[in-house]
DNA sequence: CTTCATACCTAGCTACCCTATGCCTCGCAA
DNA sequence: TTGCGAGGCATAGGGTAGCTAGGTATGAAG
């Protein structure tokens, strides 16, 4: 998986993780490899300042815990985050929609659970 | 469609349009707002720069035409081409299932016209 | 006591898409 | 005949954002 291709993806994919529920950024690296089946193994250096800038946009806020001796940041979203994250879901499906489209009928969609 | 979102799949985009047939960059840019309805509507400085990059990487060759008095760069599909556009494919297949995978079944795939 | 997993942080690099601008031709309208 | 929009190409510069590589610290396991 080429580094460039999450660029614009990773706010939705951390936001749509933390709204199963808070998280504290580790666990969200981890989450995110395993719901993907390692098609998607971020580094740190990618979670944490994604975790802050979402901060600083207001869609997260985060509050210290200590768990075993060890200090544990958890973030959660915030309303203003609730509403981005749908926002979000439809961008993606949009741009979901025309990349498949363009690249026309050869591929096979992924199968329709429905 | 925020501008981040395309980052490292404009190669496909534009190679999978180029297998379809030689194409000069005003064409590839118009074919690609009319494919996606508009969804992607991508100005000249992101078009003839990405075309540039492929032509050095040896996925894309080109030759000048001229038509009614105006020059056009026309450009065709490498061997080396055609075989990276399969594996920009799959690799976008992978992660756009991924991607999916962590949104989870909140929401609808897009229809399978199988 | 060393190593590994857990858990956090950040400076700097790099890739790449976009903005803004420039150049040229053609066709058409004022 | 002078403008202007559409067709057609090009690139310098900027901004965004993920990654590399390095750092700190705890607890458990060897």
């Amino acid at each position: 998986m080429k580094a460039e291709a999450l660029k614009g993806h990773l706010d939705l994919l951390l936001l749509a993780v933390v709204e199963d529920g808070p998280r504290h950024g580790y666990a969200l690296m981890e989450e995110l490899r395993i719901r993907t089946a390692d098609a998607l193994d971020l580094p740190e250096g990618t979670i944490y300042p994604a975790l802050h800038r979402l901060e600083r946009a207001g869609l997260l806020a985060s509050k210290w815990t200590e768990v075993g001796g060890r200090r544990r940041r958890v973030y959660e979203l915030t309303s203003h985050g609730k509403g981005t994250v749908e926002e979000k879901r439809r961008d993606w499906q949009a741009f979901a929609l025309a990349v498949q489209g363009v690249l026309g009928p050869k591929v096979e969609p992924w199968p329709n659970p429905a």
